[in-house]
Formats: C-alpha cells, sequence, structure tokens
DNA sequence: CTGAAAGCGCTTACAG
DNA sequence: CTGAAAGCGCTTACAG
C-alpha cells in the first residue's frame, strides 16, 4: 500500500548516509554538521519526501491533531458560529503542522467514550471541548487520562484546567444597566437549561444587573427556553400572556433572540419601540432581523485562534492554570433597544433610585 | 510516552497466545478457532483495550480518517451549512469506525499541498471537497494521487469522478417558472463568479426558464456578485438603478439574497409586494428575515450522510462514475413571491407567450 | 488452528 | 559528527 513516496530510507541511500542520520538532520539536532543537514533537506525537497505521520506518532506517541468534540444539536441556526470557530482552530493549528478533527457525539455518555478513545487510540494529542456543564464529567476524564485539553467556557473543577471564555455575566449586567438606562424596569430573561455554565452565569448576570439598578427579581420574568428559535418563540409568548408584562427582553443567545422577536410580532407588538430586546452572540444574521437585532458581541474570530494557542502552550508544558483567558462581549445596538414605552412610574429620569416596593 | 494502555501484547500474555493470534482473533479472520476469539474478545474488553491508531496504519497502510476541505472565505453567513454537513459526515463516518479531519486553506496554490500532504502524509484515507470549479485543479491531483475522493458539487474532469449535487440548474428554471407564473417578466439574477460550477449552473437554468418562458434574455439583469450580504446588496443597488428595474429577483444563495433584501428595502421598496425574491439554499433563517424569505431549499442534513456513504463505496471498492447522485431542490414559500406589480403588457394571463420584441 | 518472524517508517539512546 | 540497532504496536504471509 506503498504511496510511492519517497521515505527518509530513500533519502538516505540516495545520499550514502544512515536513515538515523537523516532523521535528525530532519528534526534539528544539535550534534548533525551543517553541511549534511543542508545535503538531507536539499534531497528531501528534491525527492518530494513527506514524513510517514503514523510512523511518527508510533515512535513519538504523541498525534499532531487536536480534536474538537462538538456541542450537542449542532444545526445552522444554533450553531452559526462553529465555521467561525473552526477555522480560527485550524489555521492556528496548522502554523504548527498540527491538524484538526472533528468529532460529533450522540449522548454525553458517548462523549466520554469518544474522548477515552481518541486519547488512548493515540488518534489525537489535544481535545477542545465547548459549552461546558457547570459540573463537566468530561473535565475530569480528561485530567485522569492525562490528554491536554482546553475548554472553550468556564466549569466548576477540582484541579485547574485551561480554558478560554467571554464574561457572561458581565454582559447581562451590562445590557441590564444599558435598559435600565433606558426606562426599562420590567425586564426579562429568556435563559436555557441551567446545568449549562454559560446559562448559570448569564442569569447570575440579570439577577445581578436587577440588584445593582435597585430592581427586585420577579421570578415569572425568567424563562427557560431549548437553545433555538423556536425556545425563545414559546418563553416569550408565555412573558407576555403575563398581567404585567416586561417592557425588554434579554435573551441567552441570539438564536433564543430570533424566537423572541417572532413571538412579540406574532402579538402584534414591535420589537424595539414596543417591546426592547437584546441577544448576546453579535451574530452576522442579527443584521437582517425583523428589525435588526441589538445584542451582546462576543470577538468570535479570536476565539479559535487563542483556543489553538493555548492548545500549544499546554504542549510546551505550560501549567494549565496559567493557561486561561476572560474577554469581554460588547454591545452593538441596532434597531431593538429603545426608551420604555410605559413607564411604570412618574419619575421615569431617575432609573438609578433605590429599590423600592411598590415594584 | 505510553498512555497504559492495553496492548495485543499484554492480552497476548494475558492468555498465553502469539500477538498475531490475537490480531487475526480482532480482525476476524475465519482460520481462528471460535473459543479462542471468545476468549480474545473477553480479555480485551476486560483489559481495555485500544488499538493502536498509528501503528494499524503503519502496517496496513491506510488511514481510516477522511478529510473535509472547507471552502475558503466560510463565515458564520457564507456558510452557515457547513455545520450541519459536517454532522453528517462525521456521524456516518463513525458508523464505520473513520474520524474527521477538516482543513482550511489560504490559497487556491495551498489547497493543492494540503490535498498532496494529507493523503502523502498518511493522515487520511479520503478525502471531500465542497463547491469545485468548472475547472479544478484539486480533482485530477487527486486522480493522480490515487487518493478516494467525493466532491459536493460537479465539475468538469476527462476522468470519471464521484460526486453529490443538487440540480441547481433546474431549481433556478423552477423559480423563474415560478415566477413567470406570478406574472413576472422583468426577471433579474445576482450571481456569484463564474469559475465556480454552480454559479454557471445556476445562471443557465435562469436563462433556460427565461428562454422556456418566451422572456428574452437582457444581461443588463445579470449581476455578479461576492458571495455575501454585502454582494447581494451592491449588485441589487446597481439593479435598482436600470431604467427599467427588473419586478423580481433570483438570488444565487441565501446569503446574496440577504442583501438583495436589504437593498430593496433601503431603495423605500418592499421584498415581495414591490418586489419578489427568491432565494437558493433554503437555510432557517430565512424565515427571521424582513420579510421571510422565499428560497429552493435543498436536502442540506441528507448530503453529509450520503456523501460518507460514498466514501465508504470508494473504499470498497466502487468505481467512481458509479458513486454520483443530483438531488433536486424544492421551492419553500414565504413571504418574498408575490404577482407582479406592474406587468408590461395588459394580458397579464397569458404569461406562456412566445417572445415578443417589444419586451 | 496457532506461533514465530518480518516489516510498516520513523525516532533515539548508545557506540565510536 | 555519524552509524548500527532496537523499538513503537500493529498486520500478514509463511510454517507447521
Amino acid at each position: 500500500m506503498s504511496k510511492g513516496q519517497a521515505s527518509q530510507k530513500a533519502i538516505a541511500e540516495h545520499l550514502g548516509l544512515a536513515v538515523g542520520t537523516v532523521s535528525r538532520a530532519m528534526n534539528g539536532y544539535p550534534d548533525i554538521a551543517k553541511s549534511t543537514r543542508d545535503r538531507v533537506m536539499a534531497a528531501a525537497r528534491e525527492l518530494g519526501y513527506r514524513p510517514n505521520n503514523a510512523a511518527r506518532r508510533l515512535s513519538t506517541g504523541v498525534s499532531e491533531v487536536a480534536a474538537y468534540i462538538m456541542p450537542e444539536q449542532t444545526s445552522s441556526l444554533s450553531e452559526p458560529f462553529i465555521a467561525e470557530l473552526l477555522k480560527g482552530l485550524g489555521e492556528t493549528l496548522r502554523k504548527r503542522g498540527w491538524d484538526l478533527m472533528v468529532t460529533h457525539t450522540t449522548s454525553a455518555q458517548d462523549e466520554l467514550e469518544q474522548i477515552d478513545r481518541l486519547w488512548n487510540t493515540g488518534a489525537v494529542g489535544a481535545i477542545v471541548i465547548s459549552r461546558p456543564l457547570k459540573k463537566d464529567p468530561r473535565i475530569p476524564l480528561m485530567q485522569k487520562l492525562g490528554c491536554p485539553f482546553v475548554v472553550h467556557g468556564r466549569s466548576a473543577s477540582e484541579a485547574p484546567f485551561a480554558w478560554y471564555d467571554v464574561d457572561g455575566q458581565d454582559a447581562f449586567m451590562s445590557s441590564v444597566n444599558h435598559l435600565v438606562g433606558l426606562g426599562h424596569r420590567r425586564i426579562a430573561f429568556v435563559g436555557s437549561p441551567l446545568q449549562y455554565e454559560f446559562a448559570q452565569s448569564r442569569l447570575d448576570g440579570y439577577k445581578q444587573g436587577l440588584k445593582i439598578n435597585g430592581l427586585s427579581y420577579d421570578p415569572e420574568l425568567v424563562q427557560i427556553a431549548d437553545i433555538s428559535d423556536a425556545g425563545g418563540e414559546r418563553a416569550t409568548h408565555q412573558l407576555l400572556t403575563l398581567e404585567a408584562p416586561p417592557t425588554a427582553i434579554l435573551a441567552v443567545t441570539d438564536t433564543v433572540a430570533l424566537g423572541v422577536l417572532t413571538a412579540i410580532r406574532a402579538a402584534g407588538l414591535r420589537p424595539g419601540p414596543d417591546i426592547s430586546v437584546i441577544g448576546y452572540d453579535g451574530l452576522q444574521f442579527g443584521v437582517h432581523t425583523n428589525p435588526p437585532l441589538t445584542s451582546m458581541e462576543q470577538p468570535r474570530a479570536h476565539a479559535g485562534r487563542r483556543i489553538a494557542e493555548m492548545v500549544f502552550n499546554l504542549i510546551d508544558g505550560a501549567d494549565p492554570k496559567d493557561v486561561t483567558e476572560l474577554q469581554r462581549a460588547h454591545l452593538v445596538s441596532r434597531a431593538t433597544d429603545a426608551p420604555a414605552k410605559h413607564p411604570n412610574k412618574p419619575e421615569i429620569n431617575s432609573v438609578r433610585e433605590k429599590q423600592n416596593d411598590t415594584d
């Protein structure tokens, strides 16, 4: 099954050297004469030499491939940034000769199996996971295996690990601030299942934002939905049937926000003028929604690159606890954030007043 | 660098067998006693055996990994179906123990290099490419290398190859038919650069649709744009400044259609009632545009699965010329296709009349 | 039906 | 500075 490719052996014979010498020359061992290194490199180029990956891996024991574990229920709508993340990961990995593998799993159990397999089979030399749970079994597993990994998101863990995240708590606090600044006092939150760390932290940010602004927390105004447009639509429908409906809605992701917009329009109201909506992710398609969606934008292009660099940091021996990065999201105001229409109180300008019990 | 995993050697010692026997037992050689096969399998399970990928690959010469070459300029907007395609590919590949690798390339030249590397390095055992050019150098390269590959799209080629495609020509012909049925006679086409096979065939379908309906081809009504919302916007702006602007616009992809909608609204017109728009792809976000986008939907979830199956067909020795599949797209009517507002002719009902020169 | 041995293409102590 | 040799963990003719 030879591919007719030039091997080290071919180079060695061509040059009258031993294959070991050729190998060391190619790998930059310092004890090789510059002249022979040059000859080896020239011959390699001339003969179109390609190192056999499998052989290399078998003797060194390390695979220059990183796996990205796809989050479940990926669809064009629920994961529009996957392509961008993969691009950043793949291109940055490639700069040091690594390749990128992607794996889809069918269940949480299967996911653990895949991780175990990818590592113990020698298929990959590092793993990247996204969207961790608050308590995520994948993390202790990879720690036990000794597999270098970086988590896209944070999570509770005994031992420290490498992660890259955007501060969702801060982002939602800012969103609340922004809405309060626009005169809103009944602000709802459409979240996703709280086993996800990102869902919890965004909810925490929402609550914290209320508190800072002296607004009381009303559980009626919090809905937990599927991470989808349909989920956002159902949740918003609930909110709009409330006796005192919200004047503004925060959506846990832009995908969910799409459904929020749909439900608002279906109720005969205008997102923006009638009910403010702020999403999260800052996805490009928010420009094209009806009306264009205001959102908290995260630096997505950056994420893939940085995560790949973090993988290399770990490979180069960095302590995982030193390999972390927290980015911030920034408000992109489009057309769905607007002044509150029906302020509950006359003193519309004193929005920073302390909490009062008439609310 | 051992991972402390059970090897065949460990199983062999555990059972008092030779490793060759263990190997044959695991690979289902018929000349192994059923009893010893059972013992081997049991021991493998018990010891948590994982075959070492690299060793396997080194001795058999085949890699059970398929590479998907990402199309260039992938972004969340221009490639929203990438995630779906990868999912179908990945899951179906996995059923036979294969993994999926993705690679991003920076130029056409780099792309050829990557293909050469992936194959000659032994990293992958098959390759999948998308969106071929009319004359695509990657195809003869892979043929020369002897690498099994399937193309997502068609292309001109001396030798036959395996491909999966959706009939874009037929789809655009249907779109024209649909619009003509709605009374439109000035129908524009916003396409993309014609070196892409898909761009050419969709344009061909558009022209063919005109012809079938006795409409003359007006080069003014054809714009070539970047495959992006901005491209569609610019092209539409051009069309709207025409002396006799179109009453309907066909967009080569939904992404381009987003820009078409934007430009129409910017001109103070309503997509749908004032100017019909039909996209292509049937992406989910079309539900959320302003207004919801009518589009030709292609069976995307199916594509990844089928392409993976085709890879296995090739691996199993099928002749590439027998490994082809052509799917059809279907109209999903949302809110941007509507009857023509300003028919050029009084006889609005006789839309199938033969071409006439007053047009 | 099973064992012993060679080989896949690299890497890396160990000599000299 | 370079060569010779062992080894990574499998697979597969070849004997018996």
